[in-house]
DNA sequence: GGTTAAGCGAGACGGTACGTCGCGTCTTAGA
DNA sequence: TCTAAGACGCGACGTACCGTCTCGCTTAACC
């Protein structure tokens, strides 16, 4: 996200940048945004809490956006856990769980609706968005997906259609229905992709394991 | 949406508000955004386009959100056709091919995805955008789970769940695959809400008309 | 110095220009110079003070100096005697008076001394500066030396040269020795430039009436 | 000018200063105020152009138009012949033909006009300028009056004011009429200030050496 | 010959003002 | 009373330089 030098050690001369103004910088975005909406949001808000200049800012960011990105990476684990539960069914329910807390997180909820605002409205910050956060989610489903099909007990439902079933619905909720999503949801989609009818074809009754 | 008088003529002194004048700050709203995107979208851009004043503009509408609201319907039926097609399978799937269509009129889909990221940043218009469009597009689709309930042949799966698949998706392509939603979608999606794994509980075939 | 339309009436739609602001901002600026120095005057201070915008002020002017520059002609009566007093002694030791008594309105001296110190930095300015003042003193001086050479009594010099040591001596004093001119200067200057050597290139003592 | 040690050697412990940074700095400086003018002279472009960081500027001068006042020094020999011409009106021909001289170094005036308008803005540096500079002139200056009236050929004039002509008109010629100072004010200069009529009350024709 | 005190290039930092932009309001004159 | 024109107060934008401050390194003089 930033322009961190990628390959050899890079023997950097000068002053050499605080950790403690980035952590500051990133605090005060983060506070700012649950406190006052992310319209109201401005880097000269962010840098006057910091104690930063916007100079130091807009150094390191270009946008608003940008900065509340990084942001979410101090405040929250954006790890999904993608460990071993034993079944798809297992494994997606508590990719859900771990979905679901995550927007539970306190103040998390709007930044993550602000985020996928702002990729919308600008197309570089929406890469950038896509690459550091949304693709990375994805990919981690993919791996409970890949697992369950070598597993055997995926449905015959396309992998990909299941993502855009898993991540649509959350987000829908979080951006249509202005809601964090609940249990319920997190039940109907289980049942819906690794439910009875579709683990085995069968026609079991809908009581399933949570 | 507009400060307009509600109930019987009213017979307001004065002179007339120039429809004229209202067809082209709508048209000149739609023009700019797809040539300048939303965030380059502003008031006095459409104000000058349109030879209104800005004055006019606001005397109208609150937001650049609210005029491009108004200017979807200008642009595009936003009705989506509720006719019985015989099955909830034959409903659903004419509801999806409407809603892809509505997607794929020129110029409209960033203007779909500007207004939903509006919502998440302007709170007042995201009640007035879920109001105007979203509830309404949730009602037309429950209308044809309705019937299928009274019909019979809706699968076991709570309709609101229903809802928020068919809505999640379309919008999950938009907003974070940027993506017009496909036919593969439209596909998949059908095949998951209304095939013959949920369907059998159910007992007909599978060959559904798409 | 503004936009001022030149030609015919120009009928103006539109609110008109607030004069009260206009010269809110020029007392301001003439207020802040004297209190905080040239170097410290910024266009942000002017606005604050005066109850303006900043883009109001850059709106009428493109420089702190052009604000100064009206702001002189609001805060003293520009305008060079250049009545007839009968003799070119008379006339230059007048001349001479009025442009020290300028020098000496209070608050003044700074604001001409910074005037010139711009125009030697900014290109532009300077052109405005010497039309706007410095040429139209340099025409004032122009019509006493032409009524002097009607008149006979003006000596030998060249009329430039003269122009050149009136005003040279007064901004040396001013810029060089930032000295407000003293009536030796004015008493010197008319000794030299009308004095009996000079008067007619006669051979006199040098006893010369003041 | 610098903060230089005045006394003794003062053994200085620690690294030499570079006499070639200080150079490369000076150069610089004198380079890019001819090429984008006073006001586009920063202290970061002269570093960035010498090659020095601006920490190394700032060690030895205090601000841009300190730099430029010691580049003068370097770039041309600021000393004006006070030689014995036999005359008055010789010396200060001479004088004066030095002076133009200087001006018309290529890149020098309009460095002069800068230190001057600097000199009005920044009381600080006006202090330093005219120690450093003009005082130092009108000295010179002093030194060929003194000689005249020693000699007796000095006109009844007061020497101050002769000094405030000489120089009054040079610098207006490159203050406010942006010119340098041509033969015809050497000419002028000379004739009014060591003319026949002043120079022995005689009438002696007006052919001088120049 | 190790220690210590500068000097140096690089460059991050807090600051301040820049000049621009769009906002939403207001005032004017005309329709 | 609506309209186009446009001035206004406001506030954030993103930029530029300021002058200061580490950094890691080099270069001398001194012990």
């Amino acid at each position: 996200m930033t322009t961190e030098p990628a390959g050899p050690p890079a023997p950097r001369r000068g002053r050499k940048r605080s950790e403690e103004g980035r952590l500051a910088i990133l605090t005060a975005a983060y506070e700012l945004v649950t406190e006052v909406g992310y319209h109201a949001l401005t880097i000269e808000g962010i840098a006057a809490r910091s104690g930063s200049s916007k100079r130091t800012v807009y150094r390191w960011w270009s946008h608003k956006a940008d900065v509340l990105l990084e942001a979410l990476s101090v405040k929250a684990d954006l790890g999904v856990s993608t460990a071993d539960h034993g079944s798809w069914a297992a494994d997606l329910s508590a990719f859900l769980a771990d979905s679901h807390a995550l927007a539970r997180v306190p103040g998390l909820a709007p930044v993550l609706r602000a985020l996928m605002a702002e990729a919308q409205i600008d197309p570089g910050f929406g890469r950038r968005f896509r690459d550091g956060f949304l693709t990375r989610r994805r990919a981690a489903l993919a791996t409970l997906t890949d697992r369950a099909a070598r597993r055997g007990d995926l449905p015959p439902t396309d992998p990909e259609l299941i993502a855009d079933m898993v991540f649509g619905t959350f987000w829908y909720w979080l951006l249509a229905r202005d809601e964090i999503p609940a249990d319920v949801l997190l039940d109907g989609v289980t049942a819906l992709l690794a439910g009875p009818a579709n683990r085995d074809g069968g026609m079991q009754d809908s009581t399933r394991d949570k």
